[in-house]
DNA sequence: AGTGAACCAACTTTCGAAAGTTGAGCCAAC
DNA sequence: GTTGGCTCAACTTTCGAAAGTTGGTTCACT
C-alpha cells in the first residue's frame, strides 16, 4: 500500500490500518484509543488519526463521547440481538432483490467467490484458537457477491455496513469447539444453490437462518 | 447555542449549522465547499471543517474527492430513483414492525406529532415559493414519530438517515405548484389513521404511495 | 472519620502555519 | 495550428504545539 499513492491521502491510510486492525482483533471491545498512544502506533499526526476515527465512529465500530475519547465499539448481548434482526430483515430484502435483477453475470461471480471461500483455510495453523483473516475476508466477500446482483447501491451499503457490525461480534465470541458443530460450508452451499436455482423463498430463508444461526452462537458463548 | 457547554465541542456546532444550511438550501447542491470560505462563514478553523464534513460525508449530504475538496451532494434523476427504491422497502420494513410492536405511548405521540404538522405553516410568507423550515421540521418529525414504534434502533436510523438524504431533493425540486394539486395532508391522515387501527398492510401501502409520490413529482419538475 | 473544595496530570480539542497536490494557463517546439 | 511540457496560484492535507476539559487525588475543615 503506497503511502501517498494517487487519490490517496494519509489519512486513508490511518483509517483502513485501524480499521483492520479493529475487525481482526488486535484492538478489542471496549479498548480505550488514545491519541498519543494512537500516533505512535501508526506513525502519523493527531488529526489524522481524529479523522480516521471520525468515520470508524459512523460506521459503528468507535464510539466517541465528547472529551472523553474513543472507545471500540463495547459488545453487549442486547446489542447482538438488535444487530442480528436488522441484518436478517436487510440481507434477506436485499437478496431477495439481487435474485430479481442479477444477471448471468452475478451468477458467475458469486461462484467464484464461493470458491474462494471453501479453499480459504478457516484455523490459524499458529493460533488454533481464532479463525483467521484469508477466511474472514472471503467470508465477507461471499456475502457481498451475493448482495451484489442488487442494483441499488445503497441497499447493498446498508447490508454490507451491518454485516461490518457484525464481524466484530464473530471474531470475539466464536470458538472454534462451537463451529464444530456446525457445517458453515453446508450452509454456503445451499444458499449458493438456491440462488443460481433463483429459488428467492428458499434462498432467503436459508440466509436468515445462516445469520440467525451465528447469533444464536455468540448468545450461548456469551452465557457461558 | 452555547459556545462550549458540557459534552458538546466546537465541531459540533460548526457540523450541525452546516448541515442545517445544506438542507435548508442555503448552500445548493453541486455547491464547492472551500475551506477558506468555510472557516470565514462560521468562524471557525480547517480542522473543525474538516471534521464536519467527515461527518457529513458519511451521512451522505457531502461527498469528498481526494485533493479535491469536498462538494454539496449533486442532484440526478437516475439517483433520485435508486433513493427512493431504497426509502420504500425500508420505511415500509420499519413502520410494520413498529405497527407490530408500539404501545400506546407511541400512538399517542404519533397523533401528537402529526397534529403539529397540521398546524405548521406551509408555505413561506416571505418567499412562497419554498416551503418553510418550520414545515420540513414538523414533517420530519411526524415521519420518525411514525417509525418509533419500531424497537430496533439501527433499523430506525438507516430509515431517518435515507430520509435526511431526500430532503436535499424535496428542497431543490418542490415548487408550490406542484405540491397544489396533491393534498399532502390527506395522505398523512390516511396513513395516521391507518397505523393508529393497526392495519399494516393499508399502512405501508399508503407510506409507500406517499414516498414515490413526492418523487414522482420531483422527475416531473426535474423533466421541466 | 467524613465531607468538600482546590489542585494536578493526562488527555482531548482546537488552531494556524508549513508542506504537498491539483488543474489551468502559458510558452516553446514541431 | 497544434501538441507537449512547464510554471504558478489556489487549494487540500498534514502537522505539532497551545488551550481547554475531565476525573482523580490530596489536603484542609467540620
Amino acid at each position: 500500500m503506497a503511502t501517498t499513492g494517487t487519490g490517496v491521502t494519509r489519512t486513508d491510510g490511518v483509517h483502513a490500518r485501524l480499521r483492520e486492525d479493529i475487525l481482526s482483533g488486535v484492538l478489542p471491545p471496549g479498548q480505550r484509543l488514545k491519541f498519543p498512544e494512537l500516533c505512535r502506533r501508526y506513525d502519523t499526526s493527531v488529526g489524522a488519526a481524529r479523522e480516521a476515527l471520525t468515520r470508524l465512529a459512523s460506521a459503528g465500530l468507535v464510539r466517541s463521547q465528547a472529551h472523553q475519547g474513543y472507545v471500540v465499539t463495547p459488545l453487549s448481548v442486547e446489542d447482538l440481538a438488535e444487530l442480528t434482526v436488522a441484518r436478517v430483515e436487510i440481507e434477506c430484502l436485499v437478496l431477495r432483490m439481487a435474485i430479481s435483477e442479477g444477471d448471468v453475470r452475478w451468477e458467475a461471480d458469486a461462484i467464484a467467490a464461493h470458491h474462494l471461500l471453501e479453499r480459504a483455510p478457516y484455523l490459524d495453523p499458529d493460533n488454533p484458537a481464532r479463525s483467521t483473516g484469508e477466511w474472514a475476508a472471503a467470508h465477507t466477500a461471499f456475502h457481498e457477491a451475493l448482495l451484489a446482483g442488487c442494483g441499488n447501491r445503497r441497499l447493498r451499503e446498508v447490508a454490507n455496513g451491518l454485516r461490518d457490525e457484525a464481524e466484530l461480534y464473530r471474531q470475539w465470541s466464536i470458538t472454534p469447539a462451537q463451529a464444530k458443530g456446525r457445517d458453515v460450508g453446508a450452509e454456503h452451499r445451499a444458499i449458493l444453490a438456491a440462488v443460481i436455482t433463483r429459488e428467492a423463498d428458499l434462498a432467503v430463508r436459508l440466509l436468515g437462518e445462516h445469520i440467525s444461526m451465528t447469533t444464536r452462537l455468540l448468545r450461548d458463548a456469551a452465557e457461558a
